[in-house]
DNA sequence: CAAAAAAGTTACCATAGGGTAATAAAGCAT
DNA sequence: ATGCTTTATTACCCTATGGTAACTTTTTTG
C-alpha cells in the first residue's frame, strides 16, 4: 500500500476525505526513519512538527522522579505530535520515543498551516483535534474508574499486540503502576 | 459586562476574534439559568450542545461504583460540553451538573456547524478543540506524576476559589480520592 | 425556625501498589 | 557464541488511600 492510500485509510472511520488531499498531505510530508529507543522529540525542547506514524511504535512520555513514564502509545497508521509544544511554540516535558525500529512522515507547522487554509485540510485537523480530545477524557475515565488490574485485562483484550511488541517497562507506566506491580498482576493467571 | 464582551474576553487569551464575531455567536444561543446541582446533561444520554458558563460552575462526572465522581470543574467563562456526545451523536456515560445557580449560553449542534462554516468560526473551534486536548493532557500529567496530597496543594494554589465554591465531595473525587482522604490531608495543616 | 438531609470529620482496619534488593531471563554487541 | 546490559520476576516490608461506621457540622426544606 502507498503512503497516500495509508493515510487516507487511517483517517476514513472519522471521516472521509478524496484521495487527492491526503497526496497533497503526504507532498508535504518528509519521510524519516528511527531506530529502536531512538529519539523523535527530546525532553524541554520545542517540537514545531506533527507525525504519522507508519510502520512501528512510538510513545509519549514524561519524567517522574528517576524515569520516563508513559502517557500514550501507538501503533501504526496513528497521528502523534508534543501538541502542547506544537500549539504554543515553546519547550515542553513531553519527551516522544520510537518504541520499535519505525517510519514516520513528519509534517511541519508551516505546512501544517497551508493545509489548514483549504476547507478540507481544515476538516481534517479539526476532527483529528476533536479525536484526541475524545481519546484522553476515555484514557481518563479508565483511569479513574478501574484498577491497574482492570486495565491492564482491558488492555490485553484491546490490543493485545501492545503487549507482543512494547516492552513491560513502557506498559507498567503507561497503565500507572510499577513494573513490579505488573509482574504481580501478570502472574495470578493470564 | 455584556454577553459578547465576556466570549470575547474569555477567548482572547487564546486567540484574539473582532467582538462582531460574538455578537453572531451570541446571537445563535440560548440563555438558559441552572440552579444549582441540577442536571445539565444526564447520564446515558445523547446531548447536541455546547456551552459557555456566563456565571457559576459545573462539573463533568461519571458514575463509579456508588457515586459519580468528577472528571473535570468549570468556572465562569469556560467553554463545555460532553464532546464525546457531540461529536458522535450519541449517548455517553457523562452527567454535567450544575454546582451552583449558574447561567450558561447553549449552541446547539447545527448553530456550531453554521459557525465552523465561516473561517473565523472554523478557527475558534479549533483552537478550542486544541486547547481542551492541552488541558486534558496537562490534567493526565498531573494524575501520573503527582500524589493526591501534591495535587490538592496545587489546586488551593492556582485555583483556590474552587476550593471556597465547590463542596469537597466533589473536589475529592475530582483529585481522584475519597472524602475521608481529602479530610485526613487538610487535617495535616491548611 | 425546626426537623431532616447532606456533607464533612475522625477512627479503625484492609488493601493496592510502591521501594529496595536479589535473582533470573532475555536481548544486544563484539 | 559469549559475555554485557537491560528487562522481568519474586520477596520483603512500607505507605497512601479505600471502606465501614459513628459522630458532628452544615445546608436544605417544609
Amino acid at each position: 500500500m502507498n503512503i497516500e492510500e495509508q493515510l487516507k485509510k487511517a483517517f476514513d472511520p472519522y471521516f472521509e476525505a478524496p484521495i487527492e488531499i491526503w497526496k497533497h498531505f503526504a507532498s508535504l510530508c518528509e519521510l524519516i526513519y528511527y531506530k529502536k529507543n531512538e529519539i523523535i522529540k527530546e525532553a524541554h525542547r520545542a517540537d514545531r512538527y506533527g507525525y504519522f506514524l507508519l510502520e512501528g511504535s512510538v510513545g509519549q512520555f514524561v519524567w517522574k522522579e528517576n524515569n520516563f513514564i508513559c502517557l500514550d502509545l501507538f501503533l501504526e497508521n496513528s497521528f502523534f505530535a508534543d501538541d502542547i509544544s506544537l500549539m504554543s511554540g515553546k519547550p515542553s516535558a513531553m519527551q516522544i520515543v520510537a518504541l520499535e525500529k519505525s517510519s514516520v512522515l513528519r509534517l511541519s507547522r508551516s505546512n501544517i498551516e497551508k493545509l489548514k487554509q483549504t476547507p478540507m485540510g481544515a476538516m481534517l485537523f479539526m476532527i483529528g483535534d476533536q479525536n484526541a480530545y475524545a481519546e484522553k477524557q476515555k484514557q481518563q475515565i479508565e483511569f479513574m474508574t478501574k484498577t491497574a488490574e482492570e486495565r491492564y485485562r482491558e488492555l490485553m483484550k484491546s490490543k493485545p499486540e501492545i503487549l507482543q511488541r512494547i516492552s513491560q517497562k513502557h506498559i507498567a507506566s503507561y497503565l500507572g503502576i510499577t513494573t513490579q506491580s505488573l509482574s504481580r498482576i501478570r502472574r495470578k493467571k493470564d
